[in-house]
DNA sequence: CACTTGTGCTAACACAGGTTGGTGAAACCG
DNA sequence: CGGTTTCACCAACCTGTGTTAGCACAAGTG
């Protein structure tokens, strides 16, 4: 299966092969975007869905004295606002980290897929509800843990996405970002995250070079951020009631 | 019309008397929530859409180590998570701020609405888009946004938001926070809320005190808080085609 | 009634992280 | 090829915000 939404979607339930030629079907609109360029940008009319296919990129505000603060990332298989036709113009910027390769599903086939496929489109909220609980993290994240415990939590957070899209190697994983978009992320100077990098190979945490991330300890790592991977709610298994809650109320 | 959710989807279109009343229909399991008592707690199981009636409250998640973020507010008309119940667990909390009439819309229910109304829908898809802008927004308020800007932008926010549901005075609304809450909110210090309510209220900016946020010059608290409402998608008339757009593309 | 608790508020001090201004190596480019 | 840009990295210094430790007042509460 080539299609890295159907591969995630799968994190959440089993589709059927109707299921997954109806999806593949819809992903035919594909476009290439350079690193760097803007897949959607800040007041742009809204269009389709933006599936990415290949690549990484974020989204991310500037703020009108050129502050910038990346809001979230794509890995493959990430959907960028199910629903997002539904509004006029775009509030914000979708942004090609590294060359990307891009699919749009019209809203046409969006209504589509979610009219004649409900174990479908029960998969898609699934995966939109997990965007918005990534969105909570990130706010918990700059807002209470410090510069370490942030990045550590990004980093252990990345890892696990990538993992749901089978596109990690072991515990390392793509990770094509500047120290100045690292700083965007988190909320830092791009000083302050070239120290705290050093900070976390000095503790034997991760390795970071030519773009691939390595976390050497990640029950280490996860500890120092206090990551919690229930917000992703990836494990379809664990959350299915156990035995011992099947019946009453 | 009492619904403070109607009032809020008609700053997005139109209902029919139909439509209203189908709405208002789904409300009628009632509950009181105390103030500082749990509308739902993490690792509940997720039920029926909470739709906030009265009073303020809060979403928020707590590090182990006791640290507290709250991640979003509650006025009035406000769902939470439309689609909840798609996920087995809450991975947060939703709290009272004050004490709350929250009415409980069976995962049934929502259905029957969406599947009945497509207009209705689209107008609770655009209530959780503007949701989900909002939380980008906190995001880069907390990422870039120095303490007095942070604020001064929550507290915009609230401003329209409480506009929206017809339930500001002016340029007053209620804001029923402890500055420990307010602390929580923005990722600060409480002693450093205090230190820059007063600035605020010196520059003349605010007016704050037994629960009531008067804004005494909101044009000059947008400008420091580099606030544009745009995010809140608010004002649909003017997100419409303007007529020089119509044409073409 | 004294006692406790919660809240707003303040001062003194500490420090995490920001700012400025660099260097050198690699990649890109005309 | 030299010139330019980009990036990781570093040192010195600065400051916004956190921490600690209070006080005063109001609202419970037994």
């Amino acid at each position: 299966m080539n299609n890295p939404l159907l591969r995630k979607l799968k994190n959440f339930t089993d589709l059927s092969d109707e299921e997954c030629s109806a999806v593949n079907e819809c992903c035919n609109d594909v476009r290439e975007v350079a690193a760097h360029e803007d897949v959607i940008s800040q007041g742009d009319r809204t269009g389709g869905v933006k599936l990415l296919l290949e690549g990484f990129a974020c989204r991310y505000k500037v703020l009108e004295d050129g502050r910038r603060q990346i809001v979230a990332y794509f890995v493959p298989g990430d959907l960028c606002d199910l629903r997002v036709f539904i509004l006029k113009r775009m509030d914000h910027s979708i942004g090609a980290v590294t060359a990307c390769k891009v699919a749009t599903i019209s809203p046409h086939n969006v209504l589509k897929l979610t009219h004649n496929y409900p174990n479908l489109t029960r998969a898609l909220w699934w995966s939109t509800l997990v965007e918005e609980a990534i969105a909570r993290e990130w706010i918990v994240n700059v807002g209470q843990r410090s510069a370490l415990e942030r990045m550590a939590h990004l980093f252990c957070e990345l890892l696990y996405r990538f993992r749901a899209v089978d596109l990690n190697q072991g515990n390392s994983c793509i990770l094509p970002l500047t120290q100045v978009e690292l700083a965007e992320t988190l909320g830092l100077s791009s000083v302050h995250v070239n120290r705290t990098l050093q900070e976390l190979r000095r503790q034997k945490l991760i390795t970071l070079n030519g773009g691939t991330l390595t976390i050497q300890d990640l029950d280490a790592l996860k500890e120092v951020s206090f990551f919690n991977p229930d917000y992703l709610h990836l494990d379809y298994s664990s959350e299915k009631p156990r035995s011992d809650e099947r019946e009453g109320n």
